[in-house]
DNA sequence: CAAGGAATATGACTAAAGTCATATTTTAAT
DNA sequence: ATTAAAATATGACTTTAGTCATATTCCTTG
């Protein structure tokens, strides 16, 4: 459910960029154009809520472009962000697939291009294409092994394992600009600690640790990894 | 991966009780026997490992009768238990599915009974019906909720709230004995820290302080939950 | 049934991380 | 441009939970 001046745009499914680097990159160019025509795209700006906790899903939403957090409302409304997406990564999908009402909310971190796909002509594809279960198959698979990783690390390692551990998957999620440093996302430090799991000053706390001993650098709103060896040590990875 | 001495016992699948609980429930009387004709069964007893992280998986596990952990190795080999089953689950089939390496250990809780299904039957009943898939697709997503869900209490409540939340999930999971109180699993100390994501010793110091409370108490190897709207409360669950 | 080892229990201490208070800086709005 | 509000930063303190040490109990096995 977005809240307020959406935009609209303009994408067909066919030529969607994002669509190589979705789930729905095996779909036949008929099963395409059944999404083509039933879809409805929208620009969202950043902060705008996509849809939010406790909804109930009526179909699924493509990001064709731009950067989303999933989060979690927990104790007194603090939120846990379980997931991050971005272009090629579709939401909501979780819910709609097990009948529930959705488990979390989709907030923009930047302006996002969302195409919606309805639930009919969803579950229609998937009816006809045993590949794209199979496919659906694979990635909750994949995003549930993530889970239990987070759920290890989050019971056994220290925060500031976990910190490090966060921005190297946010390197890993939006990649670096130009200079090959600077994480390509803007987060405020609130979402950084929802995302490690802590108090908000805990988090700039550590952040300010980090910089003091050359692993980071700000650059405007955005993290540089100033010293990319240090901060892999620092996060004390095993696997 | 099983260690040593297991037994076999059998037991077919078109009359197995534990069918009507699992995934395996709409399966057709044919794609019964496909599996019948394949798989094996053995006994694990207690403490013996069904399979361990980073084998390979070759096929899936279904638990006949029995109860068992997953367990996932973390910091210094401590182990996370990430999943607790009993008979009707089915085991292993995320590695499985997703085409990777075991992420966790499947390790007898009991004496536990369980048939193994090798990869290419099941593959096979997979292919040629659709209304598996989307079962499958139901598990995942209802697991993938949960694992957010425990992603938000590890990162957000004290750990005196997510024991008593773990030891009514384990009544939840388990049930209880026929006095209506004694949660019916056997577990150490140092497994219920695992699934709390503690200490073993701070495990079993609220354990003592619940028996002070007169929230629980100890019945040979097993817990009585004496007063359980107390042990709600000390949950502290809101949803 | 004795002995050794494992599991449970408890105390004392330490370290980690949270909370609350208060600056300071940045950003947005008029 | 000015002001208010929000975000970031830092200090001081408290609380929580972990670690290490040491009993005590339970259970297995010869």
């Amino acid at each position: 459910m977005a809240t307020k001046s959406k935009h609209t745009f303009h994408q067909s499914c066919e030529t969607c960029g994002a669509r190589h680097k979705s789930i729905f990159c095996n779909l036949h160019i008929d099963e395409l154009a059944a999404f083509n025509q039933n879809k409805s795209c929208m620009s969202f700006k950043k902060g705008q809520v996509i849809f939010s906790e406790g909804g109930h899903p009526l179909g699924l939403f493509c990001i064709n472009d731009g950067k989303v957090k999933i989060e979690h409302s927990g104790v007194d409304g603090k939120e846990q962000i379980v997931r991050m997406a971005k272009g090629g990564d579709v939401l909501g999908y979780r819910a709609l697939l097990s009948n529930e009402r959705y488990n979390a909310s989709a907030v923009a971190l930047d302006d996002t291009d969302v195409c919606f796909i309805p639930k009919d002509p969803f579950f229609n594809v998937l009816k006809t294409n045993p590949g794209l279960s199979l496919d659906i198959i694979k990635m909750l698979s994949s995003e549930l092994r993530k889970a239990e990783e987070t759920i290890t690390d989050l019971a056994q390692k220290p925060v500031r394992e976990r910190m490090a551990e966060a921005l190297l998957f946010l390197k890993e999620t939006y990649g670096f600009e130009e200079d090959g440093q600077t994480i390509n996302v803007i987060l405020s430090r609130e979402d950084i600690a929802n995302l490690v799991g802590t108090a908000t000053e805990t988090a700039i706390r550590l952040l300010s640790e980090f910089k003091k001993d050359g692993i980071v650098e700000s650059v405007g709103k955005k993290l540089r990894i100033a010293n990319i060896e240090k901060l892999i040590k620092t996060a004390n990875i095993y696997n």
